[in-house]
Parts: C-alpha cells; sequence; structure tokens
DNA sequence: GTCGATTACGTATTACGTAACAATT
DNA sequence: AATTGTTACGTAATACGTAATCGAC
C-alpha cells in the first residue's frame, strides 16, 4: 500500500516539472518532496527518475506510474465524493412544485416541521413528471395542482390561488369587474417565465405570441414599472398588497384561472410527514374557496 | 484526500464485523482501529457507523463509504503492480527458443554477457510465433532453427544440433553406423514432451502414435531407466558423456535430423546485443560442421 | 466473567521546515 | 547571481500500544 499524500506529491511533480515549482503548488518545502520522491522510490523498490546533478525527471517507470497514480488518486477523490453527496443526501428533503407560489408559501413551514433537513425545492410544470420523481425517490414531496388519486401516494389540499389581469388604471378593462380569457385573448401581455404550470394554461387560453415572456425576473419587473403592458396578478399577491403603482388587477373568471395545490408524498413515508401535514392543513382551513 | 491507511483499516472492518476482529487481521491494536474510524469519519465530514454501547456496525453511508473504499485500494494496488512488473521488464531480457538445448548451452554467456539482467526463457516450437514475440517486444532474444532472412532482424548462426537413436546394446539396430528415420518407423520411442520443434520433426518423419511422449521429465526418465524402449539422443549430450547405462546411441542420417540454431534479435537492437553475438560466435567455429 | 468498544496517556515514528551545501543556467 | 536539487538536523504531528473503564451478553 503506498500513501496518497505520496501519490498527491509524485502527480505534483509530474503535472509542474521541477520539484520547486510542485513544492510551491503543494505549499510544502522542497526539501520534503525530494525525500517524498525518495520515500516513493523506497517503497516501490523501483527506480523512478533520471537524476543528474541539479536535475531530476520521470524515467520511463516515472511515467507509468504517474498514469496510474493520477487513477489511484481520482479513485480516492470519486470515494470522496459520492460518500459526502449520499450523506447530504440522506439530509435533504427534494420538493418539487407545479409553481413557485406554493413553495414561497410552505417553505418556512417545511423548514419548521422537518428540523435539521435541508431543503432543496424545484419548479417543474408537468404534474406526471413530478409524481414519477416521487416514485424514484427523486423527491420525497412534491406540489401538485391536481388531486393525485392513487394509493401509493398521500395527497393532501393546503392551497388555493386565484389569477387576477392586471392593468394601467385607464385601461380600457380598467373599470371592469371581472374578465375572461376571452375578453383579454390579443393583447400582449408580459410574463415572468418561472411561473410554473401558469405558462402551459395561458398557452392554451390565449395566443402563445402575444405573450412577452421575459427569462429573468429583473427584466420582467423592469418592464412592468416601464411600460404600460398588462400582465397577470395573483390574489396571493394582492392580499399582502403587492400590487404594482398606477394599476388595477381584475379577476378572472375561467375556471383554468383558479388552482387548488396539493401537498404530495408517497403513502409509504406519510408517517415521516405527518406533522407538516398537520401544520399545512391548518392553512387551507384559514382559507376556504 | 484520505489516507490509504485509513481506508484499508476500514475495508479490515467492513469485512470482520467487528473491530478486534478487524484489528486482530490488521495486527494492530482494538482502541489504534476505534481511533482510525473515527479519524475517517472526521476527515470525511461524515457518519459512517450506528454505535450503541458495546456495538458498533456500518450505517447506510458506511456500506457506500466501503465499497468505494475497496476500489480505491484496488487502483493503488493496480499502479504497484503495474510498476512493479514494468519496472522488472526493464531489467530482464526475454528469450524464446524453438528447443531446449541451446538454452542451456547459451545461458550462462547471455548472463555473463547482459550483466545485470533478469534471464527468462520460453520453449516456443513454432518459429513464425518466436518472430511474431521479436517484433511485438515480447521477446528481446529468439533461438530459431531457421536463418531468418529479413532486414528487421538480425540472426546468427551459433550451434549446431544431430540427432541420435538411442537403443539397448541387444537391440537389432545395435550394430549399425546409422539410421534412418525410415529404418525407426513402426518402433514405438520413448520422447519428452519438452523437446521444442524436435517433436514437430518427430511427428512429420514417423507415426505419431508410436511416440510415447512423458509430460515430466521425470517419468520420462523413470523409463529410461526401467525400460528397454529406443529414445532420441543428441551429439550434444554424447559429447559430454551423457548416455543411459546398457545403451548404444547411433546417428541419424536424414538431413531433418540435423538442426542449426540461430540467436536473432531486432537489427535496431542490435547494438545492445554486439558483445553477446560476438560472444555466440566464438561456439560455432569451435564446431564446425 | 468474558467480550467488544471506548478513553486516557505515554511513546515511537515520521513527515515537515530551516539552514547549509552543491551544481547548472 | 539565480535557480534547482540534495543533505543534515531539529521539531511537531500523529499513529500506535498499554492500561484502565464501561456495558452487554
Amino acid at each position: 500500500m503506498v500513501e496518497n499524500y505520496l501519490l498527491e506529491q509524485f502527480v505534483a511533480f509530474a503535472e509542474h516539472g521541477t520539484l520547486s515549482k510542485a513544492s510551491e503548488g503543494l505549499h510544502i518545502s522542497q526539501p520534503s518532496l525530494t525525500r517524498s520522491m525518495k520515500k516513493l522510490e523506497d517503497v516501490l523498490g523501483v527506480s523512478l527518475f533520471h537524476r543528474e546533478n541539479s536535475k531530476i525527471a520521470l524515467n520511463e517507470t516515472g511515467k507509468i506510474a504517474a498514469e496510474y497514480a493520477r487513477r489511484a488518486l481520482d479513485a480516492n477523490q470519486e470515494m470522496i465524493d459520492h460518500v459526502i453527496s449520499f450523506d447530504r443526501s440522506l439530509r435533504t428533503v427534494y420538493v418539487g412544485s407545479c409553481a413557485p407560489l406554493p413553495i414561497n408559501d410552505i417553505i418556512s413551514t417545511l423548514q419548521e416541521r422537518l428540523p435539521g433537513k435541508t431543503i432543496s425545492t424545484e419548479i417543474v410544470t408537468d404534474d406526471e413528471k413530478l409524481i414519477t420523481g416521487l416514485k424514484n425517490r427523486s423527491y420525497q414531496l412534491v406540489i401538485l395542482h391536481h388531486y393525485a388519486d392513487e394509493n401509493a401516494l398521500f395527497c393532501q389540499r393546503f392551497m388555493e390561488e386565484q389569477l387576477y389581469f392586471s392593468v394601467p388604471e385607464d385601461h380600457k378593462l380598467a373599470k371592469k369587474k371581472s374578465v375572461t380569457f376571452e375578453d383579454i385573448k390579443g393583447l400582449r401581455i408580459l410574463m415572468d417565465r418561472n411561473v410554473g404550470f401558469w405558462m402551459e394554461i395561458c398557452r392554451k387560453e390565449l395566443s402563445p405570441e402575444d405573450l412577452l415572456v421575459q427569462d429573468s425576473f429583473d427584466a420582467f419587473n423592469e418592464l412592468v414599472q416601464a411600460s404600460k403592458l398588462p400582465l397577470f396578478n395573483s390574489d396571493r399577491f394582492l392580499s399582502r398588497g403587492y400590487e404594482a403603482p398606477g394599476r388595477i388587477s381584475i379577476p378572472i373568471e375561467d375556471e383554468t384561472a383558479h388552482a387548488s395545490y396539493y401537498l404530495t408524498c408517497l403513502t409509504s413515508e406519510q408517517k415521516a410527514y405527518r406533522s407538516l401535514f398537520n401544520a399545512v392543513r391548518g392553512n387551507v382551513l384559514q382559507n376556504p374557496h
């Protein structure tokens, strides 16, 4: 068995070409490297270098040894990476959601009810992908906008969201009590790309080319301020007083403009998340629709 | 970077199941192992064991870590094996020969003229395989029984051998001055398997089923003593006085019963073996045919 | 009481740095 | 002169063994 610190120093020499350069890279002294290289030759019982006066270079055996040493170090690093990654995965709850808003709403409850766990969240537009991910353990929890009627899944409604249409006060629709997707068809509408499944809804109900989709939230926000273009809003934002200045938000009548969110886990893991599900049940009771 | 002595001890524990058994296998004390395992957890920043009172076992992370640790150790061992093997190959001259006798004759000269080298010899019946091996560097030197007329090969005759037929003194052929393969056809003949290309010659000139081939030289020798079966001999043995008691050896007239041996190397390596070739040239001059 | 694991302490190894030296450029 | 590698020596880190302690079967 050859200790890895020797191989590490050996590979560093092979890459730097001289002991002094390598010793700098390794943050050790040159004499220390000299000794290590001799020790490596000693434990292998093999000559690895051409030495003449103040020159040292790999010989043929040394070149081969450097190759294999790299592989041995790679295997070592691979072990470290995999073990640390697996260990982290044990402490992490992966949450997939069909939309960003329910994540914002539930994240503090997650942290409170899953103490010591790291919460990792991801937006996935397609409910089916979320369910698949739940089953293959890519996610421990997913947030759907449909009830999942399967024995293997434990599914609980925990939040509602109503889509609003936001226009400048002087817009021709500003006076209306409510609108339909039909009413706003043909208008160019500003949208943030990161809205999860809502993007699908809007594409279906309106003409995709009318949607001015912004990749970054910053760009979207800037355009909200700088333009009079209509956009979508949500009761969850409005109830917290989030309304762009000089705009009015009007509820959209269509059924598809209303969403119910369902927190879902595997039935087999239901027990581990009991406290969490109890906590979010309170939510929906306070906001009955 | 995790040092290999830790991985070695960790894998030993994974295999033995308890620290005490593992420490015995490793020839270290139990307390030392306890500390090493803690250190391993410390450098990885990860828990690897279930501990309760005087019990310790791998947890899930530990099982995965053991797998990867094994691979890392394997990569390390692989490096050691390959480097040592390559180093040895640099100090070794591999010699292939079409027959055992010329090897015996030349081996002391090889050792004398290739100081510091390990001589590794092998009998290969087929001259073509020897030439191929020379070209792909499996052999540095080969001994052929035909001249190799190629620019890439340097080929020098260095020894002759004459095949004799050895019979008991009271054998019907014992009085003859010489015999031919034709004369001895039909006789059952005792043979050692390890005679190189001579086996091919005998198979061609005689009936293969008449050859009583012995796998081990000991068995062959025993049968020579215990039986009156005829066998082959060689002028090289006879000139040193090797003759089985109560037997007479008669030269075989056929051309195929005479062999010339050619020491051969790659022309590109001729220089490295100049002294050797000069030394064996003396041989053939003393024994002109 | 025995066996297995851990803790505490002393020791021996050894990897490292500093300083001095030798040899090239 | 500046750079590179080696040797000599002292030091600090650390891996190990021994002895003692704790728990469980």
